[in-house]
DNA sequence: TTGAATTAAACAAACGTTTAATTAAATTTT
DNA sequence: AAAATTTAATTAAACGTTTGTTTAATTCAA
C-alpha cells in the first residue's frame, strides 16, 4: 500500500531531519552515528541500511533541502513585468527568508563549505552555489545593460549580499549581542534580524547601485 | 640560558602552527592529535605536556592569534588626525589585510563560531569580536554625530563588512571560480582578491554612508 | 512463504589521554 | 671544575572509550 511507502518515507525524513539539528549544532565530525539513531528515536543499524554511510546521510540532506532554491530564481529571473531593482529585492526579502527559516540547514552547508573533506560533498555543494549565483548575476548584468544600475563589482556585490546574511545567522549568541535582541525567545530573535537585514541590505544595495 | 627557553617557545609555537593548518584543513573535530604530533615532527605525548588537552591547545592558538589586533583599532581610532571616513578606509585596508594573510586562522575562528561545543572557546571567541566590534562601531557613531556619514544601521554595517570579506575567504575553489582568478597560485589568488575586496568595499560603503 | 524492516551484539579501527621509563639539561654540592 | 643530584623533556606503550559499520538473528508485513 502506498501509506507504508509513506510511512518509509516519512521515516527517513524524521532521520533527516534529527541528524540536520546535531550537524548544525555540534557540527558532522562532532556528531556521532548513535547521536542520529538516538534523537531520531532509531536503531543505530537503520542509518546504514537506509543511507550506507554517514557521509551519504549528509548528502541525502543536502540533495533535499538545496531543491527547489534554484526554481525560485529562474522563475524571478523570468519574469518580465518586474524592474531589475524589483528583482534585487525580491531576491534580497527571499534569502533572507529562506536562510532564517532554515537556519540549521544553513549552518551545515556553512560549515561544510569551509572544512568538507569528502570531494563528493564538496562538488554537490560547489553545483548548488554556483547555480543560484548564476541566476543572481543575470540580475545585475541586465539592470546594468539597461543603465539601471550603476557599475559595480558584480561577484563582490553577490558576496556583500550572501556574507552579510551570513554574518548575523552563524552565531545566535553573537548576533544577539551585537544588535541587542532579546536571546531568550528564538522566534523574536528570527523576525527581529529578518526585518533589520531586509531594511539594510535593500538601502545598502539601493545607494550601491546608485537608485534614486 | 635564554636560548633554551627560545628552544621551547618555538617549538610550542612550531606545534601551534601545524595544528593551526589541520584544523583550518580538516576541521577541529576532524584532526587527530596524532596528526598534529605527526605533522609537527612531535612525540604524541608532547601535545598533551605542552597544553593539556587538544582543547586546550586550540585556546592557545586563538590566544596567540587574536593577540595584537585590538590593538591596531585602538591607534586608529585615537588618531585625531583622520576623519571618519579615512578611519573606515584604513580599517577596510587593515582588515582585508589582515585576514588574507591569517587565512587559516580566520577560518578556524569561522568554524567555531558556528560549532564550538566548549563554553570556554565560545567565550574567548565572543569576547574577541565583542571587543573589535566595539571599536568599530565607535567610527561610525563619530561619523554619524559630526554629519559625515549618512544615518544608517551601524550594528548591520559592520556585519556586511566582515560578511563580504569572509564570503570568499571562506572557500578558495568557490572564490576562484565565482572571481575567475587561476586556481593554481596560491599568492596571485590572495593578492587578486584583497584588491578586489579594498576596492569593493571602499565603493560600497563611500556610496552606502553618502560620502561625496 | 517470501522479502523487507528491525534488532542486539559484535567488529576492528581510531580516538584523546595517561603511564612509567629514559634521556637531556640545569642546578647544587663537593 | 667535576661529580652528584634534581628537574625538565621526550619516548614507546598502553589505557579505556568512542567511532562508523557489519553481522546474523528476529520480527513484521505482503
Amino acid at each position: 500500500m502506498s501509506t507504508d511507502k509513506r510511512e518509509h518515507i516519512d521515516k527517513r525524513e524524521h532521520i533527516l531531519t534529527e541528524a540536520e539539528k546535531l550537524f548544525a549544532e555540534k557540527g558532522f565530525d562532532g556528531t556521532s552515528v548513535r547521536d542520529i539513531a538516538h534523537n531520531a528515536g532509531v536503531n543505530l543499524a537503520m542509518i546504514s541500511y537506509y543511507f550506507g554511510s554517514k557521509e551519504k546521510l549528509l548528502e541525502s540532506l543536502i540533495e533535499l533541502r538545496a531543491g527547489y532554491t534554484i526554481g525560485i530564481l529562474e522563475e524571478l529571473n523570468k519574469d518580465e513585468s518586474l524592474s531589475p531593482w524589483d528583482k534585487i529585492e525580491r531576491l534580497v526579502d527571499y534569502y533572507v527568508d529562506k536562510i532564517i527559516t532554515n537556519l540549521p540547514f544553513h549552518n551545515i552547508m556553512h560549515q561544510q563549505s569551509l572544512n568538507a573533506r569528502s570531494s563528493e560533498i564538496k562538488d554537490l555543494i560547489m553545483s548548488i552555489k554556483l547555480r543560484n549565483v548564476e541566476q543572481v548575476r543575470k540580475i545585475f548584468a541586465d539592470g546594468e545593460q539597461k543603465g539601471i544600475f550603476r557599475k559595480i563589482d558584480m561577484e563582490m556585490t553577490m558576496g556583500t549580499i550572501m556574507g552579510t546574511i551570513s554574518q548575523y545567522t552563524i552565531s545566535r549568541d553573537y548576533g544577539c549581542r551585537v544588535l541587542n535582541i532579546d536571546r531568550t525567545h528564538e522566534e523574536t530573535y528570527r523576525t527581529e534580524l529578518a526585518l533589520r537585514l531586509k531594511a539594510h541590505l535593500k538601502q545598502l544595495l539601493r545607494a550601491h547601485l546608485g537608485i534614486k
